[in-house]
DNA sequence: TATTGTTATACTCTATAACTATA
DNA sequence: TATAGTTATAGAGTATAACAATA
């Protein structure tokens, strides 16, 4: 097992992390002048918007927020907004479901073209059809990956808590 | 020009924003649990490392931080830790010259194993030497087209502040 | 007992604006 | 006047732990 990166893996680990870092926050400047959405609030609605049925409290974090306080907190904020709306499910008394409100989804509407030119200009300016494909499958098959491959396997080497001294 | 993003440029843009995010978390959590930092401070440790000559804070900026306080904000975090130190300069008067230390760098090389542990374990596992190769062109151009293309073009478009209703 | 979700709380990061000092 | 950096302050995002209610 190899401890170290290579160079050109390390060339490719920084230049990922930076352009990446650029995108987000080109993204999250857009989001925010044009709707005042935060990226996760507009993961939220955006998956909601996306469902042809209403999606529970835990449907949601999937993949969106690693914690559920996280998510309540957002989901409350879009809520006081009138975006979207929570109910307890008829099905299973404990659960909560979610809903897009039709204002919800004109905020999107608002907030999406200005999401895809800034996407369009930032990241599809630079690559061809080619290089699309390229990119997408990697990204597919490097997320699938991390998804199946939870880092808690990493997790408790050393403890380093406060001011060090 | 077109409005839209086509299917494939959605999905790929949808892959690379969730692959990275997850890395980013793993790569956080392994940074804060193996040595107490932040990225952005291992990314300022990390450059200050690789430096031959001392750095101002203006130079550490340039693609850490997007803002200035911040940027001194972290700086005093890790300089109340020891590991850098800050000095005015004797170049010019009003920049500050900062400084990697010894117990610096130990940190660094505390953490180092097991990031690039992380990196490997994540991002490299499914990818092969040619991928490698092309992520690291594609990111690399996106990168500097990004960079010379402020996004402050999409800046003000609609206002958005307070609670919405 | 396990799961769903919320609340309370605290902490970190980031940004804005005002300010000092030097070029 | 412009630049380098700090300070104070405020706000957003996220996490942990305790809790309530249902399965």
């Amino acid at each position: 097992m190899p401890d170290a990166l290579n160079p050109a893996q390390l060339r490719t680990y920084f230049a990922l992390m930076e352009a990446v870092s650029l995108l987000q926050y080109a993204v999250r400047q857009q989001l925010q002048a044009d709707g005042g959405l935060s990226y996760v609030q507009f993961e939220i609605l955006a998956k909601l918007a996306d469902a042809d049925h209403p999606l529970t409290m835990t449907d949601l974090a999937d993949g969106v927020v690693y914690s559920r306080s996280g998510l309540t907190h957002q989901a409350g904020l879009l809520e006081k907004e009138g975006l979207i709306t929570r109910a307890p499910s008829p099905d299973d008394q404990r659960a909560t479901v979610v809903e897009i409100t039709e204002k919800g989804r004109t905020r999107v509407a608002e907030v999406l073209p200005g999401h895809v030119e800034v996407v369009r200009a930032l990241l599809f300016d630079s690559l061809d059809a080619d290089e699309v494909r390229a990119l997408g499958d990697m990204m597919e098959n490097a997320r699938d990956h991390m998804r199946s491959r939870p880092p808690r396997s990493a997790a408790p080497r050393k403890r380093r808590a406060g001011a060090g001294a």
